[in-house]
RNA sequence: GCCGGAGUGGCGGAACUGGAAGACGCGCCGGAUUCAAAAUCCGGUGGGGCUUAAACCCCGUGAGGGUUCGACCCCCUCCUCCGGCACCA
């Protein structure tokens, strides 16, 4: 079998003695500059995975640099611990959801805890406890009393899967974004938060997150979707009626041939009153209704569309445009009714072809003249405007602003910002949540359960069965209660929140896990907020960042916190891939962080996954990759018998004479690698930090017997022990402690690097003839350009180059290379 | 369709952001050690050419063009892959 270090025991050894040291746990009111450090906190499911794995190592890897540059840290761990999966394998296995994940959470504590991360435990922090809840209903009451809590009916996407609601957020391509299947629409009555009333404020504060990837700021901006246009009124021809219609392109009104509602637009049945046409658009109305959303949504499938009967006057040019009804306009964006421009717009102008409405060119391109008859397409480009009355031969850019503008001044149209982002749907269906803290009452309507009432608790048992409405539902002593205005009896809310709320805050948490009187110490917070480093996947890029943004500000307002953001920097760690695909279950391709452990060690996991790509890319595992993760950790444990053997035998090398020469090219060596390594774990380039330690361990094995001292060598081994701790921590302890130094490694100051000992005395300097490398000489690194370019001229192989030719040029770049140009 | 990101050996990935492309690791080949193997150690390893050998030469960072003394890096066009948004008015 594979004979090598005995990781087993050695990292058994040293969880012990952090733990009992309570190494990592917090030490308050230091002296030292505080840097929180925080991991995405996990479902638990039970089992880490490779996610998992790579998630944290490279947190910790981060953590305990950080302790030994001497800052205050804080690293802690928690459990995201209310969601279905465990009501759905309490269902499965006939236990409760509470016994099931208190048993996953503490299997899931273990295998943590044998990676070896650096977590202060004392202030874990778990989602489903009452301690916590307790204080995200306090958070709700809160909203609701700032009217950012309310309750509405509207069309909600449900999943029939799921049995619950989900948020915009939740559904991916018309998906859920848990179990992937289909969403539909249904009219429910549900509990929302305004997080639309944070939409500017989400959207500016963007521009402080200097030290966020642009990847996620990105999709944050589509997602808020802000987009500037011009709200315009039509009057309607027959009736005091006016319709409003939001559009970015006010330059094209006066192409404007039609007026389109969406089939739910609350005006259109109003219109239609007293048609003839005004059965059929009914039954147009109810059919297309009935049509589920993703088939809507999807541009590829037939537009419908009927006329209304009736006809809408052209604010800019008094014209009376019909109205029509149709399903390319969606009541949720906008004001649900556009102006349609089939000249300049290609859905309308598809519209308008099917159904043989005007065309008319507002604007014509610089270099040719439209014919409404020959477009075969809408023309949505630039150019100048014609058929505009008195803005003719403006360009449409400049024009855009001037009707805004004037439209404004002769109130018939008002500039406006629309955005996409919708307030947050939060009621959930399902039993292992949140209470929300609400109770109805006949008399006195939807009342708040006081805050001295709170923690609305889960009741013990609850028949789920997965199907069906709420479970709390059918717990009648919760749901049965008395109002707290008027004692009168009442029913509580059965739905609980979405897990969402719970993560949007618990960051704060962690600054006082235990405080009893608000979800957190103000003072604790003030002083470890804003989180300096948060690590995590992308996929949350919208979701749970964006509500922890809107929660923060939420809470800046309450006057709790003072800052905007909750977190200084992020780093989005890319996926682990087995063969080509995302490991899952589902695929069956998953690698079991457990058995590696059992094998190799959790230091040698956590090498291989930091040096076999970057952080923020994707990962491919390999098993042999392992394996020389693996290699290489016996190599550098193997250094220590090398300085044994050295004091053993002292063998004479023929090349003890250049004894000083070997010296200090090891001691360059050692402190260039010092420098990198100290760099590229500033900058997360853990993979190459890795590999300059690997060169640094193969020079020292292939100088090892050709130095007369072993005092460098020493010098060198503990070196490359201090630089591997952070990755590969129990090791580095142990390694450590057998070079008769004091535990643990963690109390060093991070090396510094003699700049000294880095500076060359010669260097290689390139030359090249035409661009192309022909020779190299050594010289002083102090040589000045004039006698770096006579020596270069004057090498031999660089005359046979420009024989016969002259030097037209010669291009010098000190310390590295020279240029000559014939 | 729009907006991002990426394309480098057999593989994972390097390259001070314009200065010797392929560091480090995996794999493979050869050698040492061994009764043998495992483990370990040493050497080689982009393609092609030339040579007894070394030296050396040519080609090479998705494709094509450009800027530059010099391009994986900057600019233009195109192709492929990944991600986000998309009937958003």
């Amino acid at each position: 079998m594979r004979e090598g270090y005995p990781f087993s025991d050695i990292e058994k050894k040293w969880q012990r003695f952090w733990a009992e040291k309570e190494f990592f746990k917090v030490q308050p009111h230091s002296p030292k500059p505080k840097f929180y450090l925080l991991e995405m906190f996990p479902y638990p499911s039970g089992k880490i995975h490779m996610g998992h794995v790579r998630n944290y190592t490279i947190g910790d890897v981060l953590a305990r640099y950080k302790v030994m540059k001497k800052f205050n840290v804080l690293h802690p761990m928690g459990f995201d611990a209310f969601g279905q999966p465990a009501e759905n394998a309490a269902i499965k296995n006939n236990t409760d959801p509470r016994t099931w994940t208190i048993k996953c959470i503490d299997d899931m504590r273990q295998e943590l805890k044998r990676m070896g991360f650096s977590y202060d435990w004392s202030r874990e922090v778990s989602t489903c406890l009452p301690d916590y809840y307790k204080w995200n209903q306090w958070i709700f009451l809160k909203m609701f009393e700032k009217g950012l809590a309310y309750k509405k009916k509207t069309n909600v996407n449900w999943c029939p899967d799921c049995q619950t609601t989900l948020a915009n957020e939740e559904v991916i391509d018309g998906k859920c974004w848990r179990c992937k299947n289909e969403v539909v629409q249904k009219n429910l009555e549900q509990w929302f938060l305004k997080i639309t009333d944070y939409k500017e404020r989400l959207l500016e504060d963007l521009a402080q997150l200097e030290e966020w990837p642009e990847r996620v700021i990105t999709m944050q901006k589509n997602w808020l979707g802000r987009s500037e246009g011009v709200e315009i009124y039509f009057k309607l021809k027959d009736s005091r009626e006016i319709i409003t219609v939001f559009t970015t392109r006010a330059d094209t009104i006066f192409g404007s041939t039609y007026i389109v509602l969406a089939p739910e637009h609350p005006q259109a049945k109003k219109i239609i009153q007293d048609k003839p046409q005004e059965k059929e658009v009914l039954k147009f109305i109810d059919r297309v209704s009935e049509k589920a959303r993703n088939i809507r949504d999807s541009a590829e499938v037939k537009k419908e569309g009927i006329f209304s009967g009736s006809f809408a006057i052209n604010p800019v040019n008094n014209e009376e445009i019909p109205i029509w009804i149709a399903d390319y306009v969606l009541m949720e964006y906008g004001t649900g009714a556009i102006m349609a421009v089939p000249a300049h717009d290609q859905r309308d102008f598809s519209f308008a072809k099917e159904n043989n409405l005007p065309i008319r060119v507002v604007i014509q391109p610089l270099n040719s003249s439209l014919q409404p008859d020959d477009l075969t397409e809408a023309y949505e480009g630039d150019g100048r405007q014609v058929n505009s009355a008195r803005f003719d031969k403006l360009p449409n850019q400049e024009a855009k602003i001037k009707i805004a503008q004037w439209m404004e001044k002769i109130n018939i149209g008002k500039r406006q910002c629309c955005w996409r982002l919708r307030d947050w749907l939060i009621s959930r269906q399902r039993f292992w949540g949140t209470p929300i803290p609400i109770v109805y009452c006949d008399g006195c309507g939807i009342v708040p359960v006081p805050e001295d009432d709170l923690p609305v608790e889960l009741p013990a048992k609850a028949p789920f069965t997965g199907k069906g409405g709420s479970p709390l539902g059918k717990v009648e002593s919760f749901v049965q209660t008395t109002c707290p205005r008027c004692q009168a009896q009442a029913r509580r809310e059965t739905d609980t929140m979405t897990t969402f709320f719970d993560s949007s805050w618990y960051f704060l948490r962690y600054c006082s896990p235990d405080f009893k009187d608000s979800p957190f110490n103000k003072k604790e917070s003030a002083y470890w907020m804003m989180v300096d480093q948060y690590i995590g996947g992308i996929e949350h890029a919208v979701l749970h960042l964006l509500y922890s943004r809107f929660f923060t500000k939420f809470l800046k307002d309450l006057g709790l916190v003072s800052f905007d953001e909750p977190f200084q920097r992020l780093l989005t760690q890319g996926m682990v891939l087995k063969d080509g695909e995302v490991m899952s279950k589902s695929k069956g391709n998953t690698v079991d962080p457990d058995g590696i452990i059992n094998e190799f060690g959790a230091d040698t996991l956590r090498l291989y996954m930091l040096f076999a790509a970057p952080p923020e890319d994707q990962m491919e595992w390999s098993e042999q990759g392992s394996v020389g993760a693996h290699r290489f950790l016996n190599r550098v444990w193997r250094m220590l018998d090398a300085l044994y053997q050295w004091v053993e035998c002292k063998s004479v090398s023929k090349e003890k004479d250049r004894d000083r020469e070997n010296r200090e090219l090891l001691k360059r060596k050692t402190h260039e690698t010092i420098k990198k390594v100290t760099e590229d774990i500033e900058s997360f380039k853990f993979n190459t930090a890795i590999s300059s330690i690997m060169e640094l361990v193969n020079e020292f094995y292939r100088l090892a017997d050709k130095i007369r001292n072993i005092g460098p060598l020493q010098e060198t081994v503990k070196t490359v022990v201090i630089l591997l701790c952070p990755f590969i921590p129990h090791l580095a302890e142990e390694m450590w402690k057998r070079m008769k130094n004091e535990p643990s490694i963690f109390n060093q100051p991070w090396p510094d690097y003699d700049d000294g000992a880095i500076k060359e005395e010669e260097i290689l300097v390139v030359i090249q003839v035409n661009g192309k490398v022909r020779s190299h000489i050594t010289v002083p690194v102090d040589i000045n350009e004039e006698d770096l370019k006579t020596q270069a001229l004057a090498n031999d192989r660089i005359r046979q180059w420009i024989e016969g030719k002259e030097a037209k040029k010669v291009i010098v770049v000190p310390g590295k290379l020279v240029n000559i140009v014939t």
